[in-house]
DNA sequence: TTGAAAACCGAGTAATATAGTAGGAATTTT
DNA sequence: AAAATTCCTACTATATTACTCGGTTTTCAA
């Protein structure tokens, strides 16, 4: 019951661009620097992003990466789904496109996997990098 | 964002010893033909939850599997973390304590998988087999 | 106008996990 | 004794994961 590192990183890569939104494009090696993550790899990652419409680019020195919306209308759910493509415990209640099963709807497992989904999917859909940038704040002013 | 086929077809299985509790040993033949599974296959889950204590087995023949406890006391998450490991959608906010995180506290990520765990374990562990099989009674009522 | 900084692209790779298949030994009932 | 069944170990093909790497293109800034 695990995300790959796809996910892991994908979100904390969207959530430094979040934290410098504003600042104008951001270089991904500084994102790869600040997060601990391989710049090789974090570029196939943004790549997907990028493809995905939640990030822009801008080329060429003094370039980087820049959200391709605010942060508050961007959510978790949105991110993980690009990188893991659609939210799905088990394959036959993907969010998208139901694989016929072969019991088809007297399995009863199924309905289980479906109130998984539906909790993975509430909590990831409720949280936006905005959130997660006041939580960082808040947490940062504790500690003072 | 996946379980593997172990925790599915385990979880198939474990229904179909509960929908049986009561009627002797179940050979696992039988489980597996009604519940579509390969047998090699479910042999070696099975021998996972037998050491895992959920099932207990009758060798010999007219022998099989029986649920350890009855229905009511078995719940879907004490099957996944045996036949998946504890549930953690990133291994940092593993239920079980591992390794170590490099960012410790002041990660913000690490409280959005934690919310994922505790939503996915909530589920999980308020859904019982004898929840489900009293599900497929209600269903079946509704059919007729 | 040149050099450096960056995104972009595609290929390769080692390790691990997945989803089985298979064969045979041990145990128990009929 | 035969049949049914669990139990145990090993094998395998495929896919996925998590990278690494080399090179190309674009753009800015001195």
């Amino acid at each position: 019951m695990r995300l790959s590192t796809r996910g892991h990183y994908g979100l904390k890569a969207m959530y430094d661009l979040a934290r410098h939104y504003g600042a104008g494009p951001i270089p991904l090696k500084n994102v790869a620097a600040r997060q601990n993550i391989s710049g090789y790899y974090l570029e196939q990652l943004i790549a997907v992003l990028r493809k995905g419409g939640l990030v822009k680019s801008v080329r060429g020195a003094q370039g980087g990466y820049v959200l391709a919306r605010p942060p508050d209308e961007i959510r978790v759910g949105d991110i993980i789904r690009i990188l893991e493509g659609p939210i799905a415990p088990v394959e036959c209640v993907s969010e998208i496109r139901t694989a016929e099963c072969d019991q088809a709807d007297r399995c009863i497992t199924r309905t289980v996997w479906e109130k998984v989904r539906d909790s993975i999917t509430q909590v990831m859909d409720s949280i936006s990098l905005a959130d997660m940038c006041r939580e960082e704040e808040r947490s940062r002013q504790n500690r003072e």
